[in-house]
Order: C-alpha cells, then sequence, then structure tokens
DNA sequence: AATTATTTGTCCGTATGTATC
DNA sequence: CGATACATACGGACAAATAAT
C-alpha cells in the first residue's frame, strides 16, 4: 500500500486510511505506536503537515492518542458498562463541544451520548464508555 | 472578544471558540461561511496554520464543513427521523471507519449509532439522522 | 466552453516550549 | 544534563480543485 500524492484523495486522508485499516486489522494492536511524525513523513515520502493532519483525523476518530514523547498509539478503549434506557427516553449521539469534552475528560474523537428520559431529563454518557439497553419484554 | 496570544490556552483553541459560540448562538447559522484561512488570519493577527487547526477542530466537532474554492460552512444538519428501539436491542456510539462515513457519506465529526436486536442483527444509523425512542410503557 | 479568481492542500523552513527518558 | 518528539506558531511558496464569470 502505497501513498499516491497525483491521486484525487488527499495525501493526508490516504495516509489515515493506510494507518486506520491497520489499526482496524490488528497489525497495529492497541498500545502500538504509529511511528513518528519524523518516521512516517520519510517512509511515506511525505511531508510534515500531511502526516500531521493525518494524525489528528484519527485522533479525531477516537483511534489514536498522542504524548510527549512517546508519540502517537493505539487507543485502548475502556470496557463498556450496560446502561438501561428507561420507558418513554429518546437518544441521541453527536460529538461534544470542546468545552463538553474538557469537563467530561472525554479524549478527542469520543461521541456522546444524550439521553432524555420522560420527564425531559436530559444526561449525557460517553459514548465510549456505555451500552445502552432496551429490556427484552 | 479577542484572542490573546499570551493565553495558556492555544491560540487555535481559542480561535475555535469563539467561532463555536457564533454558531452556537446562532450568529452563524447554516450554511453561512465562516471565512477563508486567509482572511480569518488576517483578521485575528494569527498564523494560517493557528486558523486550519481551529477549522480542523471544529470539522471533528461536526460542526463546520471545508471544500475547494468555497471555504469553510457552517454545516447543515439534517432533520432527525425517530427510529424505535426493539425489545431486547442495545445500542453503542462510535465514529465511522474511513470507509464506512463515505459510504454512509457522512461528514467528519458526525458519530454512527450501532444498534444491535436480540437476534444479533446489527444496523448503522448515522448519528446526526436518527433519534432512538424507546417507547412509554 | 474556456478562463479566471478564490480557497484549500501541501510542501518547506524556522522558532520556542514542554514533557519524558 | 542532553536527546527526543510532539505542540504551537509564525512565514513563504506552489499545486489543484471548482465556483463564478
Amino acid at each position: 500500500m502505497t501513498i499516491d500524492p497525483y491521486s484525487h484523495t488527499p495525501v493526508y486522508v490516504q495516509l489515515a486510511d493506510l494507518i486506520r485499516e491497520r489499526i482496524e486489522s490488528g497489525q497495529l494492536p492497541p498500545g502500538a505506536s504509529v511511528g513518528s511524525e519524523m518516521s512516517l513523513s520519510q517512509e511515506h515520502g511525505i511531508g510534515r503537515d500531511a502526516v500531521r493532519m493525518a494524525i489528528a483525523l484519527l485522533r479525531s476518530e477516537g483511534l489514536v492518542t498522542t504524548s510527549r514523547p512517546l508519540g502517537t498509539r493505539v487507543r485502548e478503549t475502556p470496557p463498556r458498562r450496560k446502561v438501561e434506557l428507561a420507558p418513554g427516553a429518546s437518544v441521541v449521539a453527536r460529538m461534544p463541544s470542546g468545552k463538553e469534552r474538557r469537563s467530561l475528560q472525554l479524549d478527542e474523537g469520543v461521541p456522546v451520548l444524550e439521553v432524555r428520559d420522560a420527564e425531559g431529563n436530559v444526561e449525557v454518557f460517553a459514548g465510549d464508555e456505555v451500552e445502552l439497553i432496551r429490556p427484552p419484554a
């Protein structure tokens, strides 16, 4: 798999696709490093900007996290706890705002579940920590 | 509201916060342009890098979309249709993979809802198009 | 139908700061 | 302490896509 600078899809999207595939195939397991910006730039013959944008895209999808000076690693996802959805409740999924993300201490790329119960009370859950359940009849 | 380059919060986060506020307040309605990278750079006296990072952040939150040469515009969100959650079903929220996003024609920053019914069949919904419902008892 | 203007995509260089080993 | 690697931020330059004319 190589990157084609003449393709109509942006180079940074191509690199993100490539790395995403390696993560989803298990070739890059949770905790594994995806390589430094420098090495990725050199290995694929692309610029620093493209590498950084690719990494930022993967971060925004919740697939990786980056820290100094370890670099970018495949994100380890927490176990999900089951939450029962009450009768008359409704739920929507969306990305948190910046403030919300910081206050809930969510990683980038983690959606939230907004649950509204029959009385109109709203509760927000981290999307990677819960699994909503409607119990069997 | 101005941007303070000496603040401890990064310039690009400040700009993203500023634009986000204008979007959420309705000052920038859906479809409106948030301005080109160049103009934002000049108006706020910051570099193009910072502008690009702010825009990328807002894109990852599903607030804007960008294209050439129209630039970045406030995303128009479709109306949500109600989908009933069957008894015994469970649902998780996550970000779509790149392929998934393209095949579902989702904008960046739009999560998906993965619904598994009692028989184990899985269905994936665009997170900005549906509202899951558990009917009142 | 062809051209132009606009805007983003991508490259590169430089610099400072910060966190970790 | 020094080496590493990313985060942030500025600057310039050209290529590519497409809306507008």
